[in-house]
Order: C-alpha cells, then structure tokens, then sequence
DNA sequence: TGCAAGAATGAATGCGCATTCATATGCGAG
DNA sequence: CTCGCATATGAATGCGCATTCATTCTTGCA
C-alpha cells in the first residue's frame, strides 16, 4: 500500500466502503439487517455464533454504519453541538476540551463551531448546528439574539450557556458572576492602597461588564481616577504590550494598578513595563484574568482572578448529559464562582 | 419569554420545532413537500409568491430542515472531518481556525475531534468521523495505524493529512518536512558558533524528528556535544522552566544552544535563566519553534523556526474542497516549508 | 391559430437504519 | 405430552428529505 498518488482514495473507495450496508453484511453473514443492527447495538440478543459471522463480514468488507440513517430513524444523533467564540484563544478551548472529553467518554461527538463576538454569526452557527439535530446544544455567554433563543426552544434540546449566569437562561447555565469578578478585582485594588487604576480589555462582551463593575466600585471607594484602554483586538501578548504604552503615552499612567481582561494582556503589560524599567508591582500592580498555566511562572508571577475552565466544560457536560439521559437536572443555574490568586504582581 | 425555569426548553419543544417537516411547510404554503425543498435549495426554480408563502410558514413555525435526512439521500453531508492531537495547543488550534473558516465560508461545518497522540485512539476516532459520512477528512500528521489507512482509502472521500509530507500519502498532505527543520536549526547553530546544544521537546513526533535531525547534524558539524530533555508531558511555560532546571542540574548545561520543540518551552527557557541570572544569548542561546504571536514580544524575542499556520489551514482546505467538488487536485503533496527567524534570543 | 418549448409544480421512490410486531425453535414444568 | 416462556431471528415500516419522471400551464413564434 506504498506510494499512493492522486485520487487513489477516490478511485478506491467509489462503490466499496462507504456503499457498504448492514444488509449487505447480512447477506454475507446469512442473516438480515435487524439481526446486524441488532449485533452492533446490543449483542446480548444475538447468539455467539451469529456474532462471530457477522463479524467477520464487517472485517473483511470495513463497514462503517451509517450514523446519519441511524441518527434520522432513532431521532437520536449522538452529537453535541458547540458554539464558543474562538478556539485559539486558551480560555475557550481549555473548556471545550473538558467538555468534549466528558461527552466523548458518554459517546457523543462534539459539532464545533466558531462565532466571533457577532450576535447574528451566532444566530446562523445556531440554525446550521440544529440542523444536524443535535441531542443538546453548549452555548458560550448569556447574550444571543431573540431569534436564537425561540429557534433553540423550539428545537426541544438541552441547552446549556457558559462562563455566565443568569436568572433566566435558555434552559441551563454554567458559569460564574463577572460583575461580582470586576468587584472583587475593584477590592483588591483598593485595599492594596491604590488610589489610581486602569482598565485594558480586548473588548469581549463579559470582559466589558468586569471592567464596568470595577470601575464604579473603585472609584465609590477610593474616589480615584480610572482611565481605560479598549484594543477592540484578539488578546494577545503584543497587544498588552502596546496597552501599557498608550497608557503611558495617553495618559501618563506609570503608577497604579491596571487590570487586564486576561492573563495575555496582563502578561504583555508586564513585559512592556520591565522593558521600560518599570517596578512591579511597586510603581505598576498589573492583574489578569483567567489564571491560565503561564500565569503562576512568569516573572514576576502574575495576579489574576482564577476561573477553572477544566469544571465549567466538565459541569456543563454533566448538566447535559442528565437532563438528556434523565430528562431532567437538579439545578438549572449553577455558579462556579472564581477565586482571586495574589502573586508578585499585585 | 423572561424567566425561564428548568426544563423549559424541553417541555417547550417537545413537539413543535423539532418537529416540523418539509411536508408541514408544504401544507401551511399550499404547497407540496417537494416545492419547499425546491425554494431552499433552488429558489430560481419556484415563482415569487410560492416562496413567499413558503417562507412565511418557515418564519411561523420556526422550522429547520433536517440535515441528516437531506445528507441521507443526497450522499452530500457537507460535513468535514478534522483530526487533531490537541485543541489547547494554539499550534494545532490556529490551523484548525483557518481550515475551518475556509471550510465554513463554501458552506461546510467541521467536526472536530482530538485524539492525543496514541494511534489506536486516532483510529477509533476515524471510524466515528466516518461514520457520519463527512465529505472529506483532515487528520494531523502522516503517521496512523494500518487499519486507519485502510478504512479512510475505502471510504472514497478525499483525505488530507497535515503538517508534514511524505512521499506516499493516503491521498493528499500538506506540511513542510521535519527533518529539515531540524537540519536548519542545527545549521544555524553551528553556524553561530556554538559547540554544545541542548534538546528539549515535549514528545510528539514530529517533534522528536526534528531533534534527531539537529542531534545528527550538530554532531556531524561540530563534533560538539548534545544533551536532552524529553519532558513527556504538554507543552507548557513551567515546563520550559523545569527543562532549564534540569538541564542545569543534571547536565550542568549553562553555556550553548537550547533547541526547544515550540516557542512555549523556549519561553518558558528564557523566564528561567533570566531568573537564574544567565545572560541571554551570549551564555545560554535559545531556539523555539512555531514562531507563536508572543514569540516576537517577549523579551529578548525568540529566534524560531517560524511555520505558517494559517497557510497550512487555509491550504488544506483549498486541496480538499477542489477534490470534493473538481474531483481532482492539481498536486497531493504540497510542501510550505518554513523560515528561520532569528530574533535576540539565539 | 397552433404547437413546441419553457416554467412551475407534484407523485413516487428510496437513502440506511432502528423499531415494532410476528414467527420459529428449544426446554422445563405441570 | 402439551403448554408457556425465553431465545433467536426476520418482515415490514417509516424517519425527512433529494431526486427523477410526469403533468399542467404559459408563452413565443411560425
């Protein structure tokens, strides 16, 4: 099977595998369909021998069932889908990732798509993933269009959003409090003594409500300034980096506390700051968000608001997967909650 | 439709959404089931005021065709298969964003599964790919076990195998060639004046490729001395950090180059001996791989071996959708090779 | 005015499987 | 023996749609 050219998978596979039938298996085995479908499903029910034949047949021909005739009759697909905003960025596909782990280990796959930050993208995500019949969707945030939400109640599927809560979720939430995440943050910083405070975030819709919550409190308590950097950007790195500059440049911030909408960010600010000299946290507190694995090594270690990612995918799975196999779950708002981590650099 | 307690979704769609058919839209339009999947699919061919009354009915009842049954019958799933050791990995991750956004925007969705790096879980991973009839596959690397190659050849859809080529795909791949990689490494190591080097890689395959290559190289060049670190574990920022520990502490290894199998462990390197106070690159040189976002912003920026990672996505998606839809590649190995960039930490 | 050639629609069919209902066989209890 | 029940199997059915073939209704043009 060495040195295979173009179209040798096409020219193989024509009228071989993929025309292969649990009939066809049947016939070779002597026996019919149901019998087949009945060896895959539930073996109990067909005698060893019957098995054993069956089974030699779908070696020797490769069958593979067909799951979409399989998902159309039994009107159960096995598949989840899965909307989040983007998969490079660490935060949503730590998540997904436990997600998927918990739901592959059940036997579902996971129909995944990316959504950007648009309410309509998400909407048309939504009416594709639906049309695969999915047993359940996983949504990302509180935030989707009206249409979204009466499509998926229509759909009659478990629905989970993540990363937040609300009093009124499509059906189930996971997730946790970010203006309670922004509050706690504001509270750090003052009673850390700061009476000066910035904001830079990548603009995300959760991101924007911490950073709301955090100014009010900050300035409530300490009557201090809040200036604010919105890089309208994908986190990353560079972009902190250049944050810390316009801080400085705009508004010449060089002492006080800044928080970031993420780790990244906080850990390009940190960077910036020590090529500029900068102390930290003496002169620059820097905080992030996420607590994400660099977090507790780079240098100095950062400060951050600590979201465990690996139990928001793994409770959302769980929170599904009962209401799909029981019918219904104890809780429909489940809280998380976050915890803030002091290290070097607040 | 504020409020909505547990099981709301449920109970709500129970029997409607989910529901409706064609057949259903036909009867509210005045129509038969056979127009309705005409105004969806080919609105050209039905006069305006059928498919205003038809669209009147979808808007109504809120229906979704059924994906599963129009993929039955046409053989068309329009569904793609995409194969990756990791999500988490931004390698792996950013690639797959690409393909998929490729994918997406001619009207495909991607069905997403990671499969570590144990090729009896990619097979099993396959047969459940293939078992939802995806138009094409997309798997990662050109190493799968012997069933899986058979299995996807007789499935008779196009393949592409990513990030590295070979002579003898099972259909298509897409990559830049390992050993080559590390052949440059090793050449600008020596180049450079270096005559002790260090190999720290996370254990993936392809990876372990590279390395042998510069150990090979580095040797034959310079006669000098290699040492290693196989970490067995994700690549991570603390990791790099324990590899320069252990480098040091074991080997004694404080002066020549540290080739790292992705910029993570480099930077993770660099964190290190900056704390350990070792001067960067005049003692220790340091090399990563991939050239991530960060790798250019951290300090002193990284000299890596830079691969495109959007190309490599956007490219395999090109190959596949010309196969699936011309029936025909113009070429099934494409190799994009990749660039040294060199940086302030080698 | 008549007829061929679209334009718009529908009836029938079957994709590959799970499910339901029916049938055949074996076997122990009465 | 015969009845009853469990075990092993099959025939029939239909999920919701795309596709094919047939039918009706318009048109344009000779």
């Amino acid at each position: 099977m060495a040195k295979l050219g173009k179209g040798t998978a096409l020219a193989a596979g024509g009228d071989r595998g993929g025309r292969v039938t649990m009939a066809a298996i049947g016939r070779l085995a002597g026996v019919s369909q149901v019998t087949v479908s009945r060896a895959l499903s539930d073996p109990s029910k067909v005698s060893t021998d019957t098995l054993r034949r069956i089974h030699e047949a779908i070696e020797q021909t490769g069958f593979v069932p067909n799951a979409l005739a399989g998902a159309l009759v039994s009107r159960k697909s096995r598949l989840i889908g899965a909307l989040v905003p983007s998969i490079t960025s660490i935060v949503y596909s730590a998540m997904v990732q436990a997600f998927g782990e918990r739901m592959r280990a059940r036997g579902y796959q996971i129909l995944l798509s990316e959504t950007g930050t648009a309410l309509e993208d998400e909407e048309r995500a939504i009416m594709l993933h639906l049309s695969r019949r999915p047993d359940a969707m996983m949504l990302t945030g509180i935030h989707h269009s009206p249409k979204a939400r009466k499509i998926l109640l229509g759909a009659g599927i478990p629905v989970v959003e993540l990363w937040d809560i609300t009093e009124s979720p499509i059906d189930l939430c996971v997730g946790f409090s970010h203006g309670a995440a922004g509050l706690a943050a504001a509270d750090f910083a003052a009673d850390t003594g700061h009476d000066r405070a910035a904001l830079v975030h990548a603009g995300d819709e959760r991101a924007l409500r911490r950073k709301d919550a955090f100014a009010e409190r900050f300035r409530q308590r300490t009557g201090g300034n809040v200036v604010e950097i919105n890089l309208n950007a994908p986190a990353s790195l560079g972009q902190g980096r250049l944050a810390l500059s316009r801080l400085i440049g705009e508004f010449g911030f060089e002492k006080g506390l800044i928080f970031c909408s993420s780790d990244l960010l906080a850990h390009g600010v940190v960077t910036e700051a020590q090529t500029r000299g900068l102390r930290i946290p003496q002169q620059l507190a820097v905080m992030g968000f996420g607590d994400q694995e660099f977090a507790a090594h780079v240098e100095p270690a950062l400060t951050t608001l600590s979201v465990d990612r690996e139990a928001l995918g793994w409770r959302a799975a769980e929170a599904l997967l009962s209401r799909i196999e029981g019918g219904q779950a104890d809780r429909s708002i489940i809280d998380l909650g976050f915890s803030l981590v002091r290290r070097k650099s607040a």
